[in-house]
DNA sequence: GCCTTTGCCTAATGCCTTTAGGAAAAAAGT
DNA sequence: ACTTTTTTCCTAAAGGCATTAGGCAAAGGC
């Protein structure tokens, strides 16, 4: 007889995840998931209430993951120092787990966002803008600008939108930090 | 007797453009835009490859309608008068067409990228950097970085990202590009 | 050792994509 | 105008994924 696969939840997302990341987030597939675990799909209902909630999870676990990642990266950082650091975690990540990293953009209902991993991330770039000297009122719009670069560069980076141009994105990667923490240090007064 | 549809390749496009505004992009499917003409889905075969060139010929016109309009915004534009217009297209086409603009992300072939409207943006960007004062050698730093910066904002602000925390996103787009001005003038020299 | 819960299965439906092959309208040639 | 060719849409058919309904057997609680 079979020995059961004694799958569960958090076991299946992890495959969903691995899938993600070799395949592309738009690929994963409860059909594939449970191909992998040798199990019919009608399976994984029981451990998962549909594929789009096999989606959410693999996103939130990714949030989860990449926030992980940027708490070391950070600690005992600060300044520069830490912009770079903050930075260079998204990157790697997405380099590394591209189908994760994918997914860390899936759109989240409110309150799943809100219970994510989602506002440690702001907290973390908050911690950052604690190094520079920035305005309260200013600091959301600085956060929103790290996020933006972050989320942007890397999109535009993995998808291939900076190929056959000159320089190679390790210097421009580089480069932007250098602008960022001028930015950062010499934010412009608000107007009014 | 029925009277043909008279369907070209174009007006598929179209449609599934609409759709894709209407739905999201990533619902745009053969199944539907045939329906939206009261003819089979195997009926678009004639003047579309498969589901896939769809996609990508909504991709293509998306840019170009994205691009024709950065033309006319830039027009007798230039300095900040110049980025805040420009970067003004990107946000108000995603707002309009929230469809489109995604379809704008969607990974093109190489050869496609490279006869679609992307290197018209790019020479438009690089055009609104002809109003600072930026090294050759930096140029292509900074066109990635203010595409970083479309990119991400925009997709951040779609995607709700922004939602439930305080200011207005129209305070911060604002700030941005005071932000993004502001570091344009002051670019930083490269160390080496 | 029963009995309930749990985990996986078969059956079945619906929707989307795509290939094959046909028929009729539109266009072109004589 | 009439025939031939091309174009455009159609029916048939197969394959894939998602999802619901309903069943059986293994695990675990008493």
């Amino acid at each position: 007889m079979m020995v059961r696969a004694r799958l569960n939840t958090e076991l299946l997302v992890g495959a969903g995840a691995d899938l993600a990341d070799e395949a592309g987030f738009e690929h994963v597939t409860l059909s594939e998931v449970a191909r992998r675990f040798d199990v019919k799909a009608v399976s994984l209902y029981t451990h998962l209430r549909n594929s789009h909630d096999l989606r959410t999870r693999i996103a939130l676990l990714a949030l989860e993951e990449l926030a992980d990642r940027a708490a070391d990266a950070l600690a005992g950082r600060s300044g520069k120092d830490a912009l770079v650091a903050l930075a260079g975690v998204y990157r790697d990540y997405a380099r590394e787990h591209p189908g994760r990293y994918a997914a860390t953009r899936f759109r989240l209902a409110p309150e799943t966002a809100a219970a994510s991993a989602g506002p440690r991330h702001v907290r973390m770039t908050r911690a950052v803008l604690r190094g520079y000297d920035l305005p309260e009122a200013e600091q959301t719009h600085a956060v929103r600008l790290l996020g933006s670069v972050f989320d942007g560069y890397t999109d535009l980076e993995m998808g291939g939108g900076f190929d056959h141009s000159a320089p190679d994105t390790d210097r421009t990667w580089s480069r932007t930090l250098d602008a960022l923490d001028t930015l950062l240090r010499h934010w412009p007064a608000p107007e009014r």
